[in-house]
DNA sequence: TTGTATCTACGAAGTTATTCGTATATACTT
DNA sequence: AAGTATATACGAATAACTTCGTAGATACAA
């Protein structure tokens, strides 16, 4: 069961670590650290205390034959956010995903090439009905 | 700075009563705790204790008149849903609101009205260019 | 008016997430 | 070889969320 996506779902922390893996592959816990902590401050045993948890978890595997382990994420990112999303959806918008999509284009300007990529999915979509 | 919505974020118990605040108006805790029951159990203490939690946080404001109080929603659906998801989307989409669109359209089916209704939107933001 | 039902208030327990200090092991440096 | 830097492991403190039991007040019913 801990190799099923559905039985987990990563905490914000857990999630800000699950990026930079996904974006910089199996990484140092030192790696990681200092990448978060371009952004804000983090003690160094808090990053190595989550990411053993996260390993616990099973939501990374870890090669520890030196010694500075290194972690990588154990699922796809894709399938990790469609996950989310669709907790949030169901949280937030009563399980629409067409109303999520509506608020997200209302409030938060794309620029016209964005727009386009968006109406391009959907003939794509209206396609393949 | 409690009247600022961005002073705060409802936790997933709270923003539950709210959308039933939100679709029903002023409610009884009585009221909202029946509601809730009909998804999931629910012991009346807890329910009330969390719309009073949210009162204290200024999530809702209540009328105390009579010996059963009524809450109402202090702050109106679509701000706090978009605030919701402007975090949602820092937090999972690295800010990108397109990313998020793309992956809501990309893993739920939407019915060929929906698709529409999204177009729609999307024309009209081009309008307002 | 006495009992029953229903309400609010309060406090406390259980859970989870986050943070970090300390201990211990290992490698590097001079 | 001794001292310094860096790694992991472990435990514990703190805070937020959720849950519910109990007590006290108020209304209603027999």
């Amino acid at each position: 069961m801990a190799n099923d996506i559905n039985s987990f779902t990563p905490t914000d922390s857990e999630l800000e670590i699950l990026q930079l893996l996904w974006t910089n592959g199996e990484s140092s816990v030192r790696f990681i650290n200092d990448a978060l902590n371009d952004k804000r401050e983090v003690g160094y045993t808090t990053t190595l205390k989550i990411m053993q948890i996260m390993n616990d978890k099973g939501l990374v595997t870890r090669n520890t034959e030196s010694k500075i382990h290194l972690y990588k994420a154990k699922f796809q990112e894709t399938k990790v956010k469609n996950k989310l999303m669709s907790t949030f959806i169901s949280n937030a918008f009563n399980g629409s995903a067409k109303d999520l999509i509506m608020a997200a284009l209302g409030n938060h300007k794309a620029t016209k090439e964005e727009l386009n990529e968006i109406k391009d999915l959907i003939s794509q979509i209206e396609k393949n009905k």
